[in-house]
DNA sequence: TAGATTGTTAATCGATTAACAATC
DNA sequence: TAGATTGTTAATCGATTAACAATC
């Protein structure tokens, strides 16, 4: 594990990594506060997150843009590859599977799972979709340690309980629910529905 | 406008909710404590929270569950029908527009946008795709005022200008770039990827 | 040199937690 | 009454911002 990096800066490093890597040239200097100005945010922010990473600036001069972006992808680890399966192969299953961005992190999705047998045994982007039966034995064979659920909130939690004891110590949850897990097991949780609520909530 | 909650309240108030609904029988009573400890957080804070809403405990005997769900759902606008659109019908656009969940926050999506002529004029879970050129007049004509974009990366911002211009003034954007806009609009992202990337670099 | 910029240390701000009075 | 619980005020904590020395 690394050095304690607070999660709220760990949340922005992808942000300049977008940011950056939408420069049209990436063979030039780039300074915190032109960074911090394209994003909206302070300067000082943007330095300190990312002296986090091994990026070094030169005063006067700034950051070199390309070594910016390879300090922040080797922190977050885009160069290895790092397998990880998706329970539930429901539209948004199907929709993650086709997606593409995960490669972009050194991500790859080697497996999904679901319980309806019409959907097993069938490719999505030539990943294919397992039976749950198959699941601990994929996971293993892989040494899977991160998942995306995207089953249905009723079952999301006995789904997780079987990824937890399969070895999965990562879990991006799609479902609405507060997911209990051991201690050491890491979760995200997406709501979709949620974040338009909240949106919603504040027009 | 409500009065000021911070984000960080507001963003737990679908939590709370959530796990209230989960409760099998609600016709009871429920104390701060009982949450907190439920969800793993604190309980002046769920007290905090709550207190935003309408809710009132009792002391001593702790919060009616019904009535909970009812102040929060009353503050997120749960009762109200709040139309929104869907620019971008791929993978993930299709997805939302089959989800269920929207109804259970008062969202109702009207429509979804696709600038593909192979996708439009059809139907996904009873919501019709739309060429681009009808955006205006279906977004004017349901005056909608939120919009979830998930279109690619490189498109993105050249559809928020033009629901801004539409007069949309509260976007969920999925695409991984900071959108740019004006005063008073407002934006939440969710960058599935960057989730992903997160959870892994800290395996 | 003067000016731009980094990196760090101190100050501020906001959110969470602790303490506690009120009360049923 | 004693105990459980709310709601509020004060203290703490962590993250952001400001100030500034270093430097090229």
């Amino acid at each position: 594990m690394k050095q304690q990096i607070p999660v709220t800066s760990l949340q922005r490093l992808p942000v300049y990594l977008n940011y950056l890597k939408s420069l049209e040239n990436t063979d030039r200097n780039i300074s915190s506060g032109a960074i911090a100005a394209a994003l909206g945010m302070g300067e000082v922010l943007v330095r300190k997150d990312l002296a986090y990473t091994s990026a070094q600036g030169k005063t006067r001069i700034g950051y070199r843009c390309g070594e910016l972006i390879s300090a922040i992808e080797e922190y977050l680890g885009c160069n290895r590859v790092l397998p990880a399966v998706i329970f539930g192969a429901g539209g948004l299953g199907r929709a993650l599977m086709s997606y593409g961005g995960f490669k972009n992190y050194g991500i790859n999705i080697v497996a999904a799972f679901d319980n309806d047998p019409d959907k097993t045994d069938k490719f999505v982007a030539d990943i294919r979709i397992c039976r749950v039966s198959e699941a601990a034995e994929v996971i293993r064979r892989h040494n899977v340690k991160l998942a995306v659920i995207c089953v249905p909130a009723s079952v999301a939690q006995e789904v997780c309980d079987t990824l937890v004891g399969c070895g999965i110590c990562a879990v991006l949850n799609f479902a609405p629910v507060l997911l209990k897990v051991p201690e050491g097991v890491n979760v995200r949780n997406i709501d979709v529905a949620a974040n338009l609520a909240i949106l919603s909530s504040q027009i």
